[in-house]
DNA sequence: GGGCAGATGCGAACTGTTTA
DNA sequence: TAAACAGTTCGCATCTGCCC
């Protein structure tokens, strides 16, 4: 028995699956699966698992055995946290960056936290806001710098930082008629338009769609931009065509308005 | 019957021990 | 001290069996 296929039989039955206590642990499933056989062979062949169903389910003899294991890793970390209180942390960062915020995370403070903390390895993967949160949940993640709208729930149990605000920029056809000089746009102003957002899903429409619910305006969408793979919406497309939907072909007069989104992702 | 999660076979890499 | 060997752990590829 020892302490790292306590902490994969701890993983299979916190995740309730041996592929995603691999991701947790850094392993592949093989390596997981084996931690756990070798660790019920330390037990004596005590089946913790009840594999006639799937995923499978921890015996009765596996629950107990849990609560005895999260004692032992819990104080484990007891014992490394009092040889270590003060030192610098150390050991692998598993960040995640939203999509379209690379250049804002991935230098100056990325840089400055190497430094500060010269112990620490990073490793940085980027995705959806969205899928970063699944992400964290799981476990295969640390932590993430996502961008984040009213649509936007953090589940229970993980912590939410708020490093500051962006503006979502709204942008329309030279044709739109120009406000007078200091007055402000208004959703109202813009209620008339055809409207080209990204589908379903995508947090800032689900944010347009609540403000325009609120205001009790009609939305008219004109065209969803096309999704990328999956179901996470694309980024606005920067072709030269961008803005322009095959409902209203460029240079037809019609007026459009356009939400700009990059990195939300599906609410 | 297909998809998916878990189990297994096999080889590679790494680590610790033994011996010259 | 260095080479040889054994044991351990891992990942890739593939198989098996459950669930929908």
């Amino acid at each position: 028995m020892n302490l790292q296929d306590i902490e994969a039989f701890v993983a299979v039955a916190e995740t309730g699956s041996v592929n995603r206590a691999a991701v947790r642990l850094n392993l592949t499933q093989p390596a997981t699966t084996r931690r756990i056989q070798n660790f019920e062979a330390s037990m004596g062949d005590a089946p913790l698992f009840n594999r006639a169903v799937k995923p499978a389910v921890l015996t009765s003899l596996g629950n107990h055995v849990l609560e005895h294991c999260r004692r032992v890793l819990t104080a484990v970390a007891e014992l490394e946290a009092s040889t270590t209180k003060t030192a610098d942390p150390a050991g692998d960062l598993k960040a995640g960056i939203a999509h379209g915020m690379g250049e804002m995370v991935l230098t100056t403070p990325l840089d400055a936290l190497r430094r500060t903390f010269a112990r620490i390895r990073l490793q940085v993967s980027s995705n959806w806001t969205s899928n970063l949160i699944k992400e964290v949940r799981s476990g295969a993640l640390d932590c993430a710098v996502g961008l984040l709208t009213d649509a936007h729930t953090v589940p229970a149990g993980l912590t939410r930082l708020s490093l500051g605000a962006d503006q979502v920029v709204i942008v329309a056809a030279s044709k739109t008629p120009t406000r007078r000089s200091g007055t402000p746009w208004r959703l109202r102003d813009l209620a008339s338009e055809g409207w080209l957002l990204n589908p379903p899903g995508c947090g800032c429409r689900a944010a347009l769609v609540k403000a325009f619910d609120r205001l009790q305006l009609p939305l008219h969408i004109a065209a969803g931009s096309a999704a990328s793979s999956g179901s996470a919406p694309g980024p606005p497309r920067r072709s030269p065509g961008a803005g322009n939907d095959s409902a209203h072909p460029p240079g037809d007069g019609k007026r459009r308005a356009y939400a700009a989104c990059c990195g939300c992702g599906p609410t």
